[in-house]
Formats: structure tokens, sequence, C-alpha cells
RNA sequence: GGCUAUAUAGCUCAGUCGGUUAGAGCACAGCAUUCAUAAUGCUGGGGUCGCUGGUUCAAGUCCAGCUAUAGCCA
């Protein structure tokens, strides 16, 4: 293995219809971190990513933006690129599947696809709504379930009674986007012959490219007889069109992993030296490897090594399934603030506290992994400050006094040669993602450095009439191992590395810089590399959180679904709701609740909970509330809603003036929504 | 509904081919120390290994069923 590998590594494709979040981040941190591995033991590894920018919903989110698709992901693209610097992910190229090079490449590999007759026609029937003219893919047809009659449920299946079945068969089927009653249409449809590659996909998802688990989940698909792919789809409909025919084109996922040979190809013809062909072609000896979500495994696993296979080119050496990520033990949840977009954690919090809690618990498996944010911190402070970067600063301080050069003695071999025969299983771990297991003997060595110091107490030692020899000694070997072992934590903290340069005075900290030692070098002063997380940072980054899914919250997407956490919330609800007493409906009637739209909202002076609502009632009236949810909204975030006002409670006189009514919200402590009406309804009506 | 994972200390996770008394880090408690960003070192308490049954001389580990969680069903 000393020869220099070629590789070439991709992550998921961003989909260009939102702004980058944890999610994305572990991924991408993932897989930078291998690629930092790789080029830090001299291996010639190119990262490329790029936008995914085709398809129906982009489409529609940048007509709702009242903006071109073209100006939308433009946009997307830049903030992307700036989300994935800011966390230090070292792309060789963040490119776009709407490019020429993704054009040309996605039309010749079409070409060829066609040329060896793996690309069928079919017309098949498809719902098509009629007043906006465009085909409707199932999750854009809501309707009642045929099964078990529950109301308002997506055209592929049903998530009261989990049935699955066609758009078609749904009762009472509407469009998602005008209302309108689709109608069936025929359509010319252009497949991809998935089913010729049963034999090829067989042998090629055995053959060590894919986790063992997952290999497993695709034999169900290989065993139970594979189906041709449909690659293409009606206008209107943000894409390319397809070679040959008008109004038809390629599907999102035909272009979208072609985004990877594209973005490699552009990085090609700007980068001397760097030949497209010795990385793609069929008998390259580079190697390729994908990072991906779980839920995008069968594109990259079996569409993609089959289109590759057909088009003449090499398949992919390994394609790496990662889980979800969680937030304090539940999926990420914008009201609880845990849904956090990158760069809202990039204003509060330094990005490598999140690379290395990513990797203290990535594996290679598919699990899923948990961001528990009070482990969090206290994992980052003790691992990385309280240990690590102490051994430096306690030592530097008497090399200083010294005059800043370390000994030429090396006092402790034996301790040192064990810190540097780790190095082949801490790579190990590394080439097999195992990064949890590589940081568990990192920090196992890291305590090894201090326990060293800790036993031979040079400040005890330097007290000492003639020691100064000895107190050297022993700082400059603590200087040796904080060295070595900022080398092994340099894939995943790089800026810390690069501040360690300039500490050590090296040009650079790489593992093949393993082979040297600095004994008789002169080293500069020491800074602090890195701060303690604060608990209040914290707590800042998940009030922002929450304000950013308030304001995301007016103009969500429409195909949003509402999945489990909504069964659950149901299923707790109905919990509560059986405990409770039952009324009469005399006792229900005798309340009055009115729909009320917001016109002014304050900050209430020397009220820790209190916003003050002034609420349009209809007739030309006026009600003040004061309400305590200040520690759930903004007032900017109320004005203009329409809220749900207690219209005959008594008025109740407070410290701050008269309260005129009671607006209704959800939940208590932590979680906590007022309830809005539909914004057309006039202020005034009446509830019941 | 079918399938794939996961379930071990308060928290986050290891646990190989079944093999002695189930481990680590964090958190917590006590002691030592004062070079270091209130950091470090030593010692300690803490577990019905999700539940039920089975195979075995022996089960956290293998098998079956169940429960919970996450996901997939193109």
């Amino acid at each position: 293995m000393s020869a220099k590998r070629k590789i070439l590594v991709t992550s998921a494709l961003p989909y260009a219809n939102g702004q980058l979040h944890l999610g994305h981040l572990m991924e991408q941190i993932q897989t930078d971190i291998w690629v930092r591995f790789q080029k830090s033991m001299g291996n010639e590894c190119m990262y490329v990513c790029a936008d995914d920018t085709h398809g129906t919903a982009v489409m529609l989110r940048a007509e709702k933006e009242g903006k071109t698709a073209e100006a939308w992901i433009e946009q997307m693209n830049a903030d992307h690129k700036a989300d994935s610097k800011g966390f230090l992910i070292g792309h060789d190229n963040y490119y776009s599947t709407h490019s020429p090079e993704n054009k040309a490449l996605s039309e010749l590999i079409y070409s060829r696809l066609k040329e060896n007759g793996h690309i069928k026609v079919k017309t098949i029937r498809q719902l098509y709504d009629p007043e906006k003219e465009i085909f409707l893919a199932d999750r854009f047809v809501k309707g009642t379930c045929p099964k078990c009659k529950s109301e308002d449920q997506y055209g592929d299946a049903c998530e009261v009674c989990s049935a699955t079945y066609e758009p078609n068969e749904l009762i009472n089927p509407k469009s998602a986007y005008t209302g309108a009653t689709p109608v069936e249409k025929e359509s010319e449809h252009f497949f991809f012959d998935l089913p010729q590659f049963q034999t090829m996909l067989q042998e090629w998802t055995r053959s060590g490219t894919l986790q063992d688990s997952v290999a497993n989940k695709l034999a169900e698909w290989l065993g139970s007889g594979l189906q041709a792919w449909d690659i293409s789809r009606d206008a209107p409909y943000f894409g390319f069109e397809i070679p040959g025919t008008t109004g038809k084109y390629f599907y999102v996922w035909l272009d979208a992993p072609i985004g990877y040979m594209a973005s490699f190809q552009n990085l090609c013809d700007r980068t001397e030296g760097l030949e497209f062909d010795d990385y793609w072609a069929k008998d390259s000896d580079a190697e390729l490897y994908h990072f991906i979500g779980k839920d995008i495994i069968n594109f990259h696993a079996l569409f993609w090594p089959a289109t590759l296979t057909s088009a003449g080119f090499k398949t992919p050496d390994g394609v790496f399934a990662h889980g979800y990520i969680t937030v304090n033990g539940e999926k990420m949840s914008k009201s609880r603030g845990t849904f956090i977009m990158a760069k809202t954690y990039l204003k509060h919090l330094n990005p490598e506290y999140l690379r290395y809690y990513y990797a203290a618990k990535l594996g290679s498996g598919v699990e899923d992994i948990d961001l528990n944010l009070e482990d969090f911190a206290q994992r980052v402070n003790t691992d990385l400050v309280n240990k690590f970067v102490n051994i430096a600063s306690r030592c530097a301080g008497f090399v200083k006094k010294a005059g800043g050069t370390l000994s030429e003695n090396i006092a402790e071999p034996a301790l040192l040669n064990e810190v540097l025969a780790a190095k082949e299983s801490i790579t190990t771990f590394y080439e097999k993602r195992e990064y949890s297991k590589a940081i568990r003997e990192i920090m196992a060595l890291v305590d090894r450095a201090n326990e060293y110091i800790q036993a031979k107490a040079p400040w005890a030692l330097a007290k000492e009439e003639g020691k100064d020899q000895e107190v050297l000694d022993i700082c400059s070997m603590g200087i040796h191992l904080f060295r070595a072992l900022t080398i092994y934590l340099g894939p995943v903290l790089p800026a810390l590395n690069e501040k360690a340069c300039q500490f050590l005075n090296v040009s650079s900290l790489t593992l093949v810089d393993l082979e040297t030692t600095l004994t008789g070098h002169t080293i500069n002063k020491f800074k602090p590399l890195l701060t303690r997380i604060e608990m209040t940072q914290i707590e800042a980054l998940l009030a922002e959180s929450k304000e950013d899914a308030v304001r995301e919250g007016g103009k969500k997407a429409p195909e949003q679904p509402a999945t489990k956490p909504n069964k659950q919330a149901a299923k707790a609800s109905s919990k509560k709701e059986t405990s409770s007493e039952t009324i009469e409906f005399g006792d229900f009637a005798k309340v009055d609740l009115r729909i009320a739209k917001v016109i002014e909202a304050d900050h209430v002076d020397g009220a820790d909970k209190l916003l003050c609502l002034q609420l349009d009632v209809g007739n030309n009236e006026t009600r003040q509330v004061f309400s305590g949810i200040k520690s759930h909204y903004q007032p900017e975030d109320l004005v203009g809603k329409n809220v749900i006002l207690v219209y005959n409670l008594a008025p109740r006189k407070m410290r701050f003036g008269l309260s005129e009514g009671m607006v209704l919200a959800a939940g208590e402590g932590n979680d906590l929504w007022v309830m809005e009406g539909s914004a057309d309804i006039p202020p005034g009506t009446k509830i019941s």
C-alpha cells in the first residue's frame, strides 16, 4: 500500500429547495474526515459534490418565491457552499447538476443506454391537473383512503391504515396544487430496463462494495425481481429535455448522480494533469466512493451501477450509507428548536465541536446517531479542551522559560513509541470509517500523556536546583505527544491542526510527518487553541432555531409530509383527553370563541413572560390581551395572524393594564404553539 | 402488512468465536495536586444486558415470539 492511491469521493448532492441542516452536515463531515485522512496519508484524493437542482419541487419552490428556477438554484448554491465552507468541508469542487457538463454527460449516457437496448417506451396513464396543466406525482394527489376511508391522504399510501394503492384509487381525489379534480391522461414514458441487470447487480451488491446490512436489504428486491425504472417526466418540469423528444425530461434521479461525474469533469477542465478518464474509464484503477444517506440506497446501489455499466463507465468501489441524526433522542423538531440549520449553528458555535462529536459517535454502520446536546458540550469540553489541548498548554510554559527550543533528548522513548505505534490501528479505523473507535483510541493516548506529565511533575522539579534539563526533557516529551495526537485528530479538526502548525512552528502536521520528531526544534508562543462550550451558547442556538422554524413555517412547501410525529402526538393527546371529565354541550356553548386578527404586539416592560396584543375582533372593535407566550414568540411573529380568542372571558386587571380575553394555545412548558385560524376568515367570526 | 436495523450504568457507547466477577468515557462522590483555559491524577459507588420462552455444561452473545424506536417498500 506504499503506492499513492487515486481516490474520488462524493457525498450526496443536497437538494436545492432548502437550506443545509445538521443532517446534511453529518454526511459531509463524515465524508470530509475520510477525505482529509486520505490526503494526510499522502494519497491523491478528490472530493466533489454539487447541488441537485432539478425536479418538480424546485420548480414549485422557485415559483412560490417569485423567482425563475435558475435564479433560485443559484441562490441555494451560494448558500450551500457557504455553509459547507463554514463547517470546514474541503470540497475540491462544489458544482451544480444544472450545468453544461451534466447536460452533456446525461445525454451521452442516455444515448448509450438507448444504443444498448436498455431503454423502453411505454404509455402510462397518470392523473393530471387540468387547471395547472401538469401531471401529478403520487404525493401531489390527496383524497380519501379507499381502505379505511380516512380523509386527506396522499396518493401512494394511507398514513392512518398504511394501505398502499394507486392515486386513482383514492375516493374523491384532489390536486394538491389547485384542489381541482384530476383527470386521467395518457403519456409516453421512457424506462430504463433494470431487469436486464439482475445478474450484474446480484454480483455487484455482494462484491464488498456495500455494508452487509445494505446488501441484505437489496437482496429483497433482487430476489423478488426488478422492475423497469421510469426515467422520464412530462413538461412542465425543471430539468434537461430528453434528446429527440419534445416535452419529455430526464427524471431528476437520472441526472443527479451523473452530477458527480459532471462536477468532477468541471474540476478536471480547470486542473492541470487531472484527467476524467483516469477516474471514470471502465478499466480505471482509481477508486470511487459515494457517501450517502440510507434513504437513497436503491438509487446508488441499483440504478446507478446498472446505468454506469451500460454506459461503459466504471462502477463505484464502495457505497457507504449512514443513518440519520436525532437531537436529544428525537427526530429534529422545529417546535423544540432542534431543527438546526447549518448557518444558525455557525452563528453560535465552533464547527470543530460538531465535527469532533460526530466523529466520536460515527461508525461504519447505518444506525442513526444522536446529538445529545448536554453530552455534546461535556464531551467536547472534557476531551478536547480539558484533556487534549491541555497537554500543550501545561508544557508550553516550561519550554518557553527554557528558551523555547525543545530538548535534543527523548525522555521516555517507550511512551513515544507506544503513541506512534498506534498509528496502524488508528489509520485502519479511519480507513474503515470506524471514527468512533479511532477517537476512543486517540483519547486513551491523550490520557496516557496527561498521566505521564502528572507522574513526572515538572512543576515540582522546576523548584529544585539543577533540574532544568530534566524539566525541559519532560515537557518536550509532552509536546512530542501533543504533536502526534494533533496529527491523529487532524482529519477531524483541520482548523485546530493549522493553529497547532503555527504553535509548533512547522508547515504541516500530516500522518506522513509522523515519521519525524521535533527534537531540538524551536516552537512558538502557545495561544489557546480551543475554548469551552457554554450551555448558554447552546440555549441561544435552540432559541434562534425555534425562530427560524416560525419564520419558515409561514411559507412551508405544500408537500411536507405530516407523518409519524403527528401520529404520536395524536396518540398522546387522546390519552390525555380520555382522562378528562366529560362536559355537556351546554357547558361548551358557554364559551364564546372568535377569530381575532393581531394588529399589534409588544413586549411588556417589567414582565418576564407576557406579550401585549391588540386584537381586531370585528365590528371595528379592538381588544387588548396579555398573553404569556413571550418565551416562544417574538411580537413580529404574531402581527397579521388570525388567532383564537375567548371572547367572553371576564376581563382581568393586571399590573400592566386590563386583559380583555384570552388567546388559545396548545402545549405547555417548553412546547407551546398559539392556535391559528386560517388567514382568510374575517375577524370576529364565531367558532363552534 | 412485508422487510432491514437498533434496544447494555443517570448520559453516550464498546462488548470478537457462547466461556471466570459485563467494560470505557462523561456525569456523580472522596482524596491528592496546583504546571495548565477552575484544567490534571488516584480511588469509589452505580447494571434483572427491552420482555418471554428455548438450545447449551455455560447465553449480553445463538434460536423463536413479543414490545418499543428508526427507516425502506422503487
